[in-house]
DNA sequence: TCTCCCTTTTTTTTT
DNA sequence: AAAAGGGAGA
């Protein structure tokens, strides 16, 4: 392989990101100034420099920017795909995973730990609240949901329950005190229980940073660490950072604050502004020049960002030679969106676009819905990103329980789902038979594991060791033939509790497939919790080319050549019960992302009516759209048509020869939507 | 204590 | 439309 040209690969101030010598560096740069690229190419050339690929830690916000990163330097360096290439990489939860199962010892977690998801937090959550709360009606006691938040956020941004609960939902302070209790009971129970909820992840790796021993260790563990999307860590990720760094400060963080979007769950904007503050003697670097986009595209996006006050003062020029303007279109119903949307996708893939460079956008996942209907009549194959999970899929988390006890017998939530699952027993019957379960001293002993029970439970409950013991005693290692055991049983409950049963058993089927390919059962439930999806070791190559829909947070650092930004109406976009100034600004900022996405086409629709279960409903657009000017934007027949539809109330036809018009001489008409 | 059936509510983003 | 809560009877 020829010499890797760093020099011609890269712009000056990049190159300079990327050949820096040691100590902190921090990258505070817009949209597409190739700042993941500067991280990627830091790596490679430190590599190239002769350290060690296992003295690096990439943290990247997901798992899969992790691996493609990973990927990307490897062919950089031109190393095989056979050959080893330790680096570590991935989001701070799963590394985390990683090191606590090897250090947690030193601070009492057991290696074998499972992981509760949000949803199992809130089943827990529940059941505590239940055994505060006793039979005080659900109207006057926190949803489980509530409770979590709270509890998450406190943990994440290290206030107490009470600063938590007051910034979050002052309307519960009154009940100040069950929250520290439930809190505190939730926290002995996970112990109880040897599970880490995803906060535990970050919490504990930080408490090992402070360890004596441990901390030592793993001050020395690395020798560069590279964060990506450094706008949206928290203050334990930062204080992680700090002391993983503490022997050598060579830490080169990227961000830009102007792309901060999860202050939700406790991300500050403080991290990467006061960086330079806490790293002494750290240099800042600026990258000006935004190779994503046409000038059009960037101008749209400036000025999106201009409306929020209170930013870094950031100049981005566009490289990209003009192109057309981005367009603002109107439909008349959600329905018709989405006709919209599937047809002039189907135009540009017609026209030659690969379908894996367009992607639809949305503020919320729900907003696909009718999309994914018309995608699927007009059989246009599409991935879906945002929303619930594989791995969250109740019936998919029914089955997996049986392999959380088999690999930790002491998982409350795990126990009390499968128990359930069964006639005559109820959340009563299963707290008595979790109890005794825990007289335990493994899992062996299940096998012959009597229990006193009325009829029908313990008939339930013989059905229950009837599959656990199998699989124990079978001392089968393949986890695609254990899970087969299971799903043998499963499939009569599955049909009868869901009247779209056989796509969950398809889902079930997929399961199968992934999961063969794990030999051991500990490996496969280490990795799971925290995969996006499976698209890391197998499942669908085909996936890979088709159309992304995707929520916006989902495509943070993401690019394709076509962004349709749907459903940009002031129900949905911002969302309506953002209504403080900062949140309102983090939604405009999420705006921002979702147009800094696109390379060469951008599409804002939205609808001017939507249906729901409770009717019809007539919506107005985005303000943030109205905040706009209307001459960066591209005006064409449809918008036109479909506005005075909706005025005059003239019936609008699809124009089926609609052609999408790349010149564009005509300073007519636009969406007038200034005094709706 | 569990289950079945009727009533009420549902509004976001994620590791 | 679907999920979750609430209450009555077994
Ligand atoms: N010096 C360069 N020469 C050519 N292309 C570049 C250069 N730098 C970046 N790019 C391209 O610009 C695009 C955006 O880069 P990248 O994703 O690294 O930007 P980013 O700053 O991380 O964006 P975001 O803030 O949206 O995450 C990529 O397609 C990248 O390959």
């Amino acid at each position: 392989m020829a010499k890797l040209d760093f020099k011609n690969e890269l712009n000056r101030e990049q190159y300079e990101v990327v050949t820096a010598g040691k100590g902190p560096h921090l990258v505070l740069a817009g949209a597409g100034s190739g700042k993941t690229r500067t991280l990627t190419y830091r790596a490679a050339w430190l590599v190239d420099q002769g350290v060690k690929p296992e003295k690096i830690l990439l943290l990247t916000f997901t798992n899969k920017a992790a691996n493609e990163m990973i990927e990307r330097v490897r062919s950089l360096l031109g190393i095989g795909e056979k050959s080893k290439f330790p680096l570590w990489g991935g989001t701070f939860h799963s590394v985390a995973n990683r090191l606590l199962r090897i250090y947690g010892k030193e601070i009492g977690i057991r290696p074998d730990f499972t992981i509760l998801d949000s949803d199992d937090s809130s089943k827990l959550l529940k059941t505590i609240s239940k055994e505060f709360f006793g039979s005080i009606s659900e109207k006057n006691k926190p949803s489980p949901a509530l409770l979590r938040e709270t509890i998450s956020f406190s943990n994440n941004s290290k206030i107490s329950i009470e600063d938590s609960l007051e910034q979050k939902f002052p309307e519960w302070m009154p009940l100040l005190e069950y929250f520290e209790k439930i809190a505190a009971e939730y926290h002995r129970r996970k112990k109880e229980s040897n599970v880490l909820d995803f906060d535990d992840l970050l919490l504990f790796w930080k408490i090992l940073t402070e360890h004596p021993q441990v901390g030592k260790v793993l001050a020395n563990k690395w020798e560069y660490i590279l964060v990506d999307e450094y706008q949206d860590t928290n203050i334990i990720q930062a204080e992680i950072i700090f002391n993983l760094s503490k022997g050598h400060k060579n830490i080169l963080a990227v961000g830009d604050d102007a792309q901060s979007i999860y202050s939700f769950r406790a991300a500050d904007i403080r991290n990467i502004l006061e960086f330079p503050d806490k790293f002494k003697n750290c240099k800042v670097h600026k990258l000006e020049t935004n190779y994503r986009s046409t000038p059009e595209i960037l101008k749209l996006a400036n000025q999106i960002i201009a409306a929020n006050g209170n930013q870094f003062e950031k100049n981005l020029k566009a490289v990209k030679d003009n192109h057309v303007r981005p367009e603002l279109l109107a439909l008349r119903s959600n329905f018709e969106e989405a006709w919209f949307i599937a047809d002039r996708i189907d135009q540009l893939i017609d026209r030659g676009m690969n379908p894996k460079n367009i992607a639809v956008l949305f503020r919320a996942s729900h907003h696909s819905q009718s999309l994914e209907m018309e995608l699927n009549k007009k059989g246009i194959a599409y991935e879906m990103r945002g929303g619930l999970r594989f791995f969250e899929r109740a019936h998919i988390k029914d089955v997996l329980a049986y392999l959380k006890v088999l690999g930790n017998f002491r998982d409350e939530v795990a126990w009390v789902r499968i128990l359930e699952m069964y006639e005559g027993i109820g959340p009563v019957t299963a707290k008595q038979i979790y109890q005794r379960l825990m007289e335990m001293a493994s899992i062996d002993e299940l096998v012959d594991f009597k229990l006193d029970l009325a009829a029908k439970a313990g008939n339930s409950w013989s059905k229950i060791l009837d599959v656990l013991s199998r699989l124990i005693k079978d001392k089968e290692k393949n986890v695609g033939k254990m899970l087969n055991v299971i799903i043998d049983k499963y499939s009569d409950y599955l049909s009868s509790k869901y009247t779209d049963y056989r796509q969950r058993h398809d889902d079930l089927d997929q399961l199968v497939i992934f999961s063969s390919e794990y030999d051991e059962l500990e490996l496969f439930l280490h990795e799971i919790s925290l995969q996006e999806s499976f698209s890391g070791r197998q499942a669908s190559k085909e996936n890979k080319e088709n159309v992304v829909l995707s929520t916006v947070h989902q495509a943070k650092g993401l690019e394709w050549d076509a962004v349709f930004v749907i459903s940009m109406t002031d129900q949905s976009f911002p969302h309506p019960l953002c209504v403080r100034e900062e949140e309102r600004e983090e939604e405009r900022r999420l705006f921002y992302v979702a147009a800094t996405r696109a390379q060469k086409y951008l599409y804002l629709t939205y609808p001017m009516s939507m249906f729901r279960y409770d009717g019809h409903k007539s919506l107005k657009p985005s303000p943030f759209i109205i905040d706009l000017d209307s001459n960066l934007f591209q005006h064409n027949d449809l918008s036109r048509s479909v506005t005075y539809a909706s005025s005059d109330g003239v019936e609008y036809e699809p124009d089926p020869d609609y052609h999408d018009s790349n010149d564009d001489g005509d300073d007519g008409f636009l969406p007038d939507i200034s005094n709706w």
